[in-house]
DNA sequence: CTGTTAGCGCATTCAG
DNA sequence: CTGAATGCGCTAACAG
């Protein structure tokens, strides 16, 4: 029987580095090294060469190279979310943004990757562990979620984006995260500058970091200025405007004499803003409202929201920048990043 | 000298088929028939051949498997706009999703790739061209891009999404598009069913086919019902609410009595509407009006716009259906597909 | 500077 | 049913 190409495309046989050697009257050492950078190889050999390949139309393998080299020269980013959330929320364009840049900036290929039903995940460690991939970048995974785990053990490098801890850290699990709880701090300590006294904070649930900490820079400073953060001051709940609303509501019957709030995110500032303007508080004359996160939204509701930023697309550019090291080996010291917030001054507070 | 290992993380070799099949206690042959559906091999040896591949955490490299195989088991996805179209233009969420639904049941593996800057587009090509990917989808491609050529010319299955023609299906770029001409002609047939006698069109430009075909469609039904198809009644422009804008008052300057107006997009009949509303003209009772796309805010404005809605999903189902057939070798005839739009009656028409 | 050699890890012949 | 042998296309080490 006649040779059977077991490639996709019946079509006739792809240059390989072999052909191109020939037709360059060389081997394929030279070659290869020809079309890598051209060291040792004479002049004249590498125009041969290169007039070869471009002749044949010569395009490496890549799957042979990945093979020899043990690296693949692409890098996956992985979200485990909705298509919907994905698409709507500006986070992640500004993160992918982020990312995108320092890697094409260094000629590696981005993989994005969707992975929503628990299938897909293992298909997507399947692939990345199978070296397809050098390094696994993580948005939004679920503390407590295995597959983190799972692309280390596969020897994989992950960098991931949100609040890790030193050990986890040391472990393996490289992060990155915004500064919540010194942005947290920005925003009370204008609310105090600016004369206010009594500042309370909606904030956002237990269950979350970013919950936790932005609570934890209100107290910071609440501390530090008058020795005493009251837990009647605090309301909780979730990202939600809902949170928002309800807590200010409880808020203001507790705390009449209540001028300010900083609510744990501009969703739930939201909700405080409706609700400051339901019960007849003007903002922020009566009541200075900041919120956590600018969204678009902020900048377009009245009054303009002031509020605190989080530094998302360099969230991106660091975490690529950490993957790339931790791919190259460098040592990188210490293995995560905490990036600094900023207070966005608009006409709320 | 002892050995250098090149591969990135200086860690442990990760096993391979070769230490499953030692630690089973078979020949690498075997380990890999039991690991690959298991065909011919005894329960025994397959039984040995899983448990040491579990033991080991044995992850199969897919560098080497591509290689010998000749395909990767994943397929690209390009999209040539910025980033910030492609999250906020819920177009190529839809599209993504219902590539992604089709080859997340094939059990392939979907690669999105930005591809902005020209740079980056070779790069892309190079990563492609490379076999590091079966087959490529692509979206928004400028019309008489070079890029769908390189990649055919490299021995790629391509399938892009919008109107191609039968020659270019013939050469190799088969295509995904939505039915615009039968959309405009269901537009118009209900204009004129609803009684309106004078039905205008602002329509996309010539240079692009969506903008071609849906005036088509207008000119199909005016020839038909009225046999004339008056250019009076015809504006052009680009895909943007001041198009709509300028064309509906220059409209109205020309025919007074125009009772309808197709809009060639959304964004269009957007323009349109607010023209209408400034010169006293009520719609619908005055003048009817009809967009095309279906685009979030038409449902939203006032009145809500009766629209043209595309398949969008579907177009992605159809577009990952076909690149897979393609990279089976299955014949598909025709190599294309026009999928049927649908009208959206909401109260502007 | 160059050609030769030796694998990278795997799926698949082909004998047994 | 199984093991041994072959080669996918490439890079790197080595000896010239």
């Amino acid at each position: 029987m006649g040779v059977v190409r077991r490639t996709a495309t019946p079509s006739i046989a792809r240059p390989t580095l072999e052909s191109v050697a020939a037709l360059a009257g060389v081997s394929r050492g030279t070659a290869s090294r020809a079309l890598n950078g051209g060291v040792n190889v004479s002049p004249r050999a590498l125009e041969a060469v290169q007039q070869a390949a471009e002749r044949l139309g010569y395009r490496p393998n890549l799957a042979a190279r990945s093979l020899v080299l043990g690296r693949s020269g692409s890098v996956g980013l992985m979200v485990s979310e909705s298509d919907d959330r994905l698409f709507n929320d500006p986070f992640f364009a500004a993160i992918i943004r982020g990312v995108h840049s320092v890697l094409a900036a260094q000629g590696v290929q981005l993989v994005l990757t969707l992975a929503q039903t628990s299938g897909e995940r293992t298909n997507m460690v399947r692939f990345a562990s199978g070296r397809h991939l050098d390094g696994i970048l993580l948005i939004s995974m679920p503390g407590g979620d295995p597959l983190p785990g799972s692309l280390l053990s596969a020897g994989l490098p992950v960098v991931l984006c949100g609040r890790g801890t030193r050990e986890s850290a040391a472990s393996g699990l490289w992060w990155v995260d915004a500064d919540n709880r010194g942005g947290a701090r920005l925003a009370v300590q204008h609310l105090l500058d600016s004369g206010r006294r009594k500042v309370a904070t909606v904030a956002g649930p237990r269950y979350l970091a970013v919950g936790r900490d932005r609570l934890a820079g209100w107290r910071d400073v609440l501390k530090a200025t008058t020795g005493d953060a009251p837990s009647e001051l605090v309301e909780r709940g979730d990202f939600l405007a809902e949170t928002g609303y309800e807590g200010t509501r409880r808020l203001l019957e507790r705390v009449p004499d209540v001028d300010a709030i900083f609510a744990g995110a501009d969703l739930i500032a939201l909700g405080v803003l409706q609700a400051l303007r339901e019960c007849g508080r003007r903002v922020p004359d009566d009541v200075a409202v900041i919120g956590f996160d600018d969204i678009p939204a902020a900048a377009r509701i009245d009054p303009p929201l002031t509020t605190v930023k989080q530094p998302i697309e360099a969230i991106g550019t660091r975490m690529a920048e950490m993957l790339m090291h931790r791919i190259a080996g460098d040592p990188v010291d210490p293995p995560w990043a905490i990036l600094p917030t900023e207070l966005v001054l608009r006409t709320s507070a």
